[in-house]
DNA sequence: GTGGTCTAGACCACC
DNA sequence: GTGGTCTAGACCACA
């Protein structure tokens, strides 16, 4: 598998939310252990032709939440504090939670049927 | 109860779609059958603190998924089709709930406890 | 057959447009000879659940174009002047012409296909 | 060639109406093939002395129909699907169509004067 | 009264 | 730079 990520411009989904999603990625998954280095933002702007300001503001976002640390001059690297991104995302799951619990209330959908359902949606393979 | 609708110009979310979202909802509830008169376009507007062209902006959106129909001079009406509401909210529903399992899995939760964690939040009352 | 009009509140054509239109077609038809009465707007609207004022104002309309003469007191009353009511739909029919033959131009429709279509519109059965 | 479209609001169709339909024309022509870049909203608001906002709703009726993509922050393109264009104006020939044999049939027009004179409004040059 | 459209200028998000 | 949204006030068409 190689190291860099898969970005693309034909999604809903903004280019900088695809990179912070897929590095987060690589930390859940331990294929980027703390110390890690990320891809340099020259490198993946060349690579996934990409602006380099959209990796910045990427990375930019990624740092502020404390999951990579940036050195000046060397790059960036994977934080030593695995929670962190595990904390992102535990956030944004929640958000997605309340959301879809709204959309199921309006539509006045059984318990038991949402909850078939997302157990069906969990068993399915990537949709993207 | 005031029967208006509650928007934020704080949400992420546009007004228009904050608009689309509660009358989709107030037609689910059978508060508003078909045929039943949605507020003038000025009148909701006003009341609302809401430029006119917002709330006609929303009342298109819901023109073309088929939930409503507007006459000149006459107003807009709840369309005779309860299943367009229903498939615009599925729709919804379906999006977000494939989000949801996205971020579930890189997660690596497990799926009684994303379970859990679903009929938990079916069980709160509104967050709004 | 009856002396009225059958208007519809759920097409998209305006109201005032089907009143013209109907009163130009049973003039046209020589249902309406010259000198015949019109529907009178009081009754007219009664019966059509429709306004008074959107009556008057297809009157009005057909006044201008010569169609008919209206006596205060009396009524309406088709007109001694038959070229009139061709006349107007002449002038309808022509700005059809050109607008169908600037869509047909854009679809870069062949003519004889244009002509084949034509040909079976005018065939099939009222569509109202 | 300007190149530009060419709008007029003295029309009764609506400003954002011929956008459609000049994009639409470009579209058809080959001129903007599948992929094509749209004019920036903004330097086409400003070179045809209309609002940011009416040619944004003239590009969102074209999105709605497949016509077009909008990506934030990047423009708008010709959709790949060229189908989309043509069914959109074939949709409107079509009620052009059937708005024209209801005019004949009113004035009793013959089959053959019919085809006559749609075959030489098609032979005429463009009439605006 | 109703809806339909348009403008001019503003702020924000994304690339 | 791009698009996305919103406002405030205006004018017109229809019932």
């Amino acid at each position: 598998m190689t190291d860099l990520l898969v970005l693309s411009n034909q999604s809903p989904t903004p280019m900088y939310a695809q990179i912070v999603e897929q590095v987060l990625a690589k930390i859940m998954s331990g294929e980027w252990p703390p110390g890690h280095p990320l891809p340099s933002i020259r490198d993946l702007a060349a690579r996934s032709r990409v602006s380099v300001i959209t990796i910045k503001r990427a990375y930019l976002e990624l740092e502020h939440a404390g999951v990579i640390v940036t050195q000046q001059g060397k790059g960036s690297f994977v934080a030593d504090r695995p929670d962190a991104s595990r904390a992102v995302l535990m956030d944004e799951f929640r958000a997605q939670l309340s959301a879809l619990a709204a959309t199921a209330r309006t539509l006045r959908l059984d318990t038991d049927e949402v909850l078939r359902l997302v157990d069906a949606a969990l068993s399915e393979p990537e949709d993207t």
